[in-house]
RNA sequence: GCGGUAUUGGUGAAGUGGUUAACACGCCGGAUUGUGGCUCCGGUAUGCAUGGGUUCGAUCCCCAUAUUCCGCC
């Protein structure tokens, strides 16, 4: 079945929405937080630690998923869910974003990208038709529309070329999309610009999509001013009965911003990722774990975290791990960030339930330095 | 005991009679926002075993001492 976005609750000083969303692999609640596994496995952490942090949606990537083990491989197993044996649902990126990462502007035509290879240097064509059939082999629960994710230092001139070549691209990836199981979401871009993304949000909402996202943000230096224009500029357009998604954000201060403002869904790398790399999120800020000044600290990342790492581990000892390169280190860490950053959505719910958005948000400065 | 050899930061080491003593690792910081990359970017020896000497100037030349390693007795 299609997911279905249920809105509760409208918060009464913001433009923040409680809902839920079902889905063929149960109800999740929103604003919801998305863990990121690219390469269908959010890195170093199983599904049943997955289910512990309470991870509802988590994400899969098309692009990476094309060149291995293939779609084929992926129907043969039985889709994505049996596949990586996770049981909740999952979202997969279309592949818009390594447009911006690893192809370059001259590659982008109106019939499709071509790429190199990240891997072997071979080249690649990947099409809007192309995305969507891979997503449908893949059976993810909610497919991406492709897009151009242009930077967000683009000109007018260039982002205004790049949102009705994604228009197009959107509308031509609907119509092949056929998997009954999959919902299908648009991308809303256009920089900056109130009068991009303006129109962006209505050709593509016209469009008749599952779910709408705001693509294009936190990327290239953007700044967060800039991030904020872009939701703002595109909200408005965007109907109540459908769920809205802010790709790639974000930081824990840009969930807040963002659901003040009316976002639904989030994914992330940071969390992941900066844990590989030794850091971890609390409430007074990011940390890192490999600092000489958490060598002798026999307390948890945070005493009051609900998180496997915080029950169980100190600091000192995560920093030991870290330093000699055990990969225990990310995986505790990784299970702390995600669980911060899930956690932090929970509190958000609380907080539009109950009409506190603002305190809740005015409290959350007060403590989180960055 | 005699002869030779070497002694450069936390470590392994390059190097030169004359501005700021390579590089690597480590260490200390920082970055990271729809994940190609446990990656990237900074900082890190006021001193070249110690004490004398030669020289305008010595880590680099000479002498002594200590220690290292290799021969010989």
């Amino acid at each position: 079945m299609k997911i279905k976005y249920n809105l509760l609750h409208e918060e009464k000083n913001t433009k923040a929405r409680l809902g839920t969303i079902e889905t063929n692999y149960g109800v999740v609640d929103t604003p919801m937080f998305m863990p990121v596994g690219t390469r269908a496995t959010v890195k170093m952490l199983t599904p049943e630690e997955l289910y512990d942090v309470h991870s509802g949606v988590i994400l899969a990537n098309t692009y990476h998923l094309w060149l291995r083990p293939g779609e084929d491989l992926v129907e043969k197993a039985g889709g994505l869910h049996k596949f990586m044996n996770y049981h909740g649902p999952i979202l997969t990126d279309s592949g818009g974003f390594q447009v911006f990462s690893l192809a370059n502007p001259k590659d982008i035509t109106e019939e499709g990208v071509h790429f190199k290879s990240h891997i072997d240097g071979s080249k690649l064509f990947l099409t809007p038709e192309k995305s969507i059939q891979i997503q449908n082999k893949l059976d993810s629960d909610i497919a991406m529309s492709f897009d151009e994710c242009p930077p967000a230092s683009a000109t007018y001139e260039y982002m205004k070329n790049s949102i009705e070549r994604t228009l197009r691209w959107a509308a031509r990836g609907k119509k092949v999309h056929a998997n009954p199981r999959q919902s299908l979401f648009g991308i809303v871009q256009g920089g900056a610009y109130e009068d991009l993304r303006k129109f962006s949000a209505t050709e593509t909402v016209k469009l008749d999509f599952d779910g709408y996202s705001i693509g294009g943000v936190a990327n290239d230096n953007e700044s967060k001013e800039d991030m904020y224009k872009a939701i703002d500029y595109s909200i408005p357009y965007l109907p109540k009965d459908k769920p809205r998604y802010l790709m790639g954000v974000g930081e824990p201060s840009d969930i807040v911003e963002g659901v003040i403002r009316g976002i639904d869904m989030f994914d992330c790398v940071l969390p992941t990722r900066i844990a590989r790399h030794g850091n971890a999120f609390t409430k007074h800020g990011k940390i890192n774990i490999k600092n000489a000044k958490y060598k002798e600290d026999f307390t948890p990342i945070e005493k009051d975290c609900d998180c496997y790492a915080c029950r169980n581990y100190t600091k000192a000892y995560i920093r030991h791990l870290v330093n000699v390169d055990e990969s225990l280190g990310g995986r505790l860490l990784s299970i702390h960030n995600i669980r911060f950053l899930i956690r932090l959505t929970e509190e958000l719910r609380e907080a539009i339930k109950e009409d506190r958005l603002l305190e809740y948000r005015e409290e959350f400065y007060k403590n989180y330095h960055e």
